[in-house]
DNA sequence: TCTTGACCTGGAGCGCGCTCCAGGTCCGAG
DNA sequence: CTCGGACCTGGAGCGCGCTCCAGGTCAAGA
């Protein structure tokens, strides 16, 4: 099974170490793998997760958000606990959505204006 | 012509007085018509303008983002330095956008999984 | 063995976007 | 004229999401 270190990690992920071991603090990924050492070795599993989280990151949900998002699909939860939890963070998503769509068409109105 | 008090305009506008003011600090609004004993008082178009810059906010934009908007659209600027600065703001709101769609499909995954 | 550099931990620091507070002013109702 | 509540200013405080730092450990190459 291919490991990976922290830097190839962060590389790769495009998320710096610093915010990886924020990640893993805050229960967002992990808990990673260690060597006798210590270090930490990512597998291809957590890099994969990582992307998850970068994604929602990106789309503008917060930690907390995730951490639900995380406990939801880890802990004990029936499905229908699951579906109603993702439902309603679609929802939210969809509104944010929304909020993009009316700023854009703001800008495309004063783009036409100056055009 | 019709004018507002602080609290008139924080509940038409949804935005708390201190927010407002927040704003007029930062530039994003105003300067606001004041009484002659110093109270500030909102026109209609203040409150337009209001409505413009939260729907900027609730899209994601900065404050900082915000406040080159205003510049580039009361300042002297030519059209061709409007349309630009427009046009990537648009491209970065389109970005958040995709960001959004991505995430809103591993919802809908996850969801499908459960259900 | 020694050096060097990537990595470890715990905790402090920072920029953003508000939010709250103290201490004072304005002004309409009684 | 007095009272009280809405408003003023300047500045401190706060939660979020990192980011940086000190001081130490691990491990590969010379």
């Amino acid at each position: 099974m291919t490991s990976l270190s922290p830097a190839a990690t962060a590389e790769r992920s495009g998320v710096s170490i610093d915010t990886l071991r924020y990640y893993e603090r805050e229960g967002l990924i992990g808990p990673i793998r260690r060597t006798a050492g210590g270090r930490r070795e990512y597998t291809e599993d957590d890099l994969f997760w990582i992307g998850l989280i970068t994604c929602f990151r990106e789309a503008g949900l917060g930690i907390t958000d995730l951490r639900g998002f995380v406990a939801i699909l880890r802990a004990e939860h029936s499905p229908e606990d699951r579906v109603s939890f993702l439902r309603e963070r679609r929802t939210a998503l969809e509104q944010r959505a929304a909020a993009l769509r009316r700023a854009m068409q703001v800008l495309d109105e004063k783009i036409a204006y100056y055009s």
